[in-house]
DNA sequence: ACTATTTCGTCATGGCCGTTTACAAATTAG
DNA sequence: CTAATTTGTAAACGGCCATGACGAAATAGT
């Protein structure tokens, strides 16, 4: 019954389980779990209410979910209120944790999170990692895993799973980096470098920053595409509460969306992607400026400033990201739009310009656009968090480990 | 346990049934009657290992089907092999039909189609319905359902529910006609026209067409965008096998998405958008030709008589739709891109731009493009199936009915 | 202070549903 | 003609949730 070291991917709580007896008292676990962690400490009765068992039936799932150390029993309620208090119940703090990693080209990050989605252990080291060939990053990589992972045992937790972010595209197997141009890697697989004891999930920054906001934002709807730039921008499509992927795991490409299609020659092979009017590299050509170490906190600073060349580049930026958006909108019909990672950092100065571009673009109200309150943080959290979620959509899969 | 009047839209056999006892054994109905639909006469213990029950099992669940009218006993197999011969089951012809219709802009259609899937009935009344208001032309095709329903019931089939396929933007309640430009159609609210006799799904020509190409199409896969064209442009995003359709209901609106951000101005309030470049009027203008009846028609004869002005008009169409397309495919990431409706008579004109404009763009392989076969008749065949879906969905939803 | 009322958690019972096991029926292989 | 194989059904079984009853622990009312 324990995961195989190499699990498929997550989709959500409505996961494939099979149609069963033993399928229907999974998902019913589930259910408790996710009541519980999202409603703060419960009663058994509350429970039952919440999902729609009865009280007899949450009792015996409350007891295997306390047997295997996913649910703790705080005690008494204070009453208040006429009747028995009930027992209020709580996620563990102790038991399984996720640990979520993150490759960006300036650093290295993990940290690992227990049920109640509380980070409880981290490490980051900052230097460049562009164009380091894979196996040294890893090995990195893997230390500070180590570091994390003793760490969390340190505070009773144990290791559920393992997701990393990575700053380019990866196969819908979940463990190979097809490309990573600003690393310079191509056809990773880091199933094969990373030790084989976690359960292995990799994705793109932009798709786990999407989760992120999906699961940790304030009043994030369940309907949105999360926007992120580092050199590419990438976006995470997120369709009813779970991911959209594409076939090969490339969706999302929203950097080489075609904004002027006679524009400038493109890596990609096109022209006039979105990618030469608001890529990194191109605001900073745009705005005279050389590439260094922290690029975003050099624009934004000089932004700051009043910089005008910067102001006005990044102006630029907002208008293309907002005719490439136009495109978006009109395909998805989201609720809203997010923008995360380093756009959130410029978004000050991009915004007025990509708004007023959806604005003239649309018919009716325009979607709303907002800032990620997560900002650098997110694609580290929504791998964590990813684990996280994988074991309260299937509790029974991790029982019997801890 | 009858549907509602105005049931939700289906969304597939994953769709939501609760998470019970007897949900399990709808579901599991479910899965028999998908098994037998899909591959053909199947004996009791065919169906057992297919869908991973014991023959136990699936007797019973057979007994209830058999009972309902949804399925039928064809007799002792032709033996051939070792062993007891099975007794095939196959999918009823009589009882429940699902009941499809059409308002194009030229035309009106309704027809019936089986569980097995072949049309029983249909009707159809050629003649201009732009800027005719609502009420009339739904009590035209009221006639015509009339007469359709009679025809089925004579067969021995009743109507499980009513589909209908506009050419517009529908609501995601799937009963309001949010926006039909072609009729001049605004706010109508077809629940309230239509006889309530009927549970009724509405929705966009192009999202029906797309269903249509889904479980109609060869070797469709799971994955892809329907691009179809009356005189807006539309695309079906089916998504692993199901149609997203955004949250307000407006997926797909392929037809604004800009594709020369300064070009000229369009009705949706942008400029540049696709259809402008590719809409049929625009094609009409470029093309030197005046507005008339069949649109399409005269388009794909003249382009065949070999005018040079109409083809060259079909190319540059071909061209904008491969710019709006890789926008679509960088986001979407799909298996493939099928051309349907209008474009389908169209494409050997369209095409070679089309598929030129893509490779230039992309890096690797292209997205494959193929041409829908099902053409004119995809929306009325995808409204009609839908309902038939619905049915194989949740079989007991219709039990007791018949 | 004492009783009635309300709510909580649990236990025994029952019903639903798929599985297991056994068996008769119908075919082929030898 | 017998052995082997496969199908369909019936009976017993086990898992799971619902029902109904009960003791426990609080409040509300007198």
């Amino acid at each position: 019954m324990t995961a195989p070291p190499h699990e498929a991917r997550p989709t959500g709580p409505a996961r494939a389980l099979p149609d069963t007896q033993q399928g229907m008292r999974r998902r019913n676990l589930a259910r408790v779990m996710h009541a519980v962690r999202a409603e703060g400490p419960l009663s058994r009765a509350a429970v039952a209410s919440r999902i729609g068992l009865t009280r007899a039936a949450v009792s015996t799932l409350v007891d295997e979910l306390i047997r295997t150390g996913l649910l703790e029993e705080l005690g008494p309620e204070r009453p208040g209120r006429v009747g028995r208090p009930g027992s209020a119940l709580a996620v563990s703090g102790r038991g399984p944790a996720g640990i979520g990693a993150e490759i960006g080209v300036d650093h290295l990050a993990v940290c690992a999170v227990d049920l109640r989605g509380e980070v409880r252990a981290r490490a980051v080291r900052h230097g460049t990692n562009r164009g380091r060939s894979p196996e040294p990053v890893i090995e990195e990589l893997t230390r500070l895993l180590r570091e994390v992972v003793t760490e969390a045992e340190r505070e009773g937790l144990w290791p559920a799973g393992l997701a990393v972010a990575v700053p380019g595209l990866v196969a819908r197997d979940a463990h190979t980096v097809v490309r990573a141009p600003n690393l310079d890697w191509h056809d990773v697989d880091l199933g094969a470098l990373l030790p084989g004891e976690f359960a292995l999930t990799v994705d793109n920054e932009a798709n786990f920053g999407g989760l992120a906001e999906l699961w940790l934002g304030a009043d994030t709807p369940r309907d949105f595409l999360h926007v992120s730039a580092e050199i590419g921008i990438g976006a995470a499509l997120v369709v009813d509460g779970s991911l959209l992927r594409g076939t090969r795991g490339f969706a999302g490409e929203l950097g080489h969306v075609p904004v002027h299609p006679d524009g400038p020659e493109c890596v990609c092979g096109g022209r006039g992607c979105l990618e030469q009017y608001a890529g990194e590299e191109a605001v900073l050509r745009a705005a005279g400026l050389e590439l260094g170490e922290d690029r975003v906190g050099l624009l934004a600073g000089r932004a700051a400033d009043g910089d005008e060349d910067v102001r006005r580049a990044l102006r630029g930026a907002g208008t293309a990201l907002g005719i490439a958006l136009t495109g978006a909108l009109n395909l998805l019909d989201p609720e809203g739009v997010v923008l995360g990672g380093a756009l959130a950092g410029l978004a000050p100065w991009l915004l007025p310009s990509l708004e007023a571009e959806l604005a003239r673009r649309t018919a009716g109200p325009p979607c709303p656009v907002s800032v990620s309150r997560l900002g650098p943080e997110g694609p580290l959290l929504g791998a964590a968090h990813s684990v996280v979620r994988a074991v309260l959509d299937d509790p029974a899969a991790v029982a019997g480990r801890g």
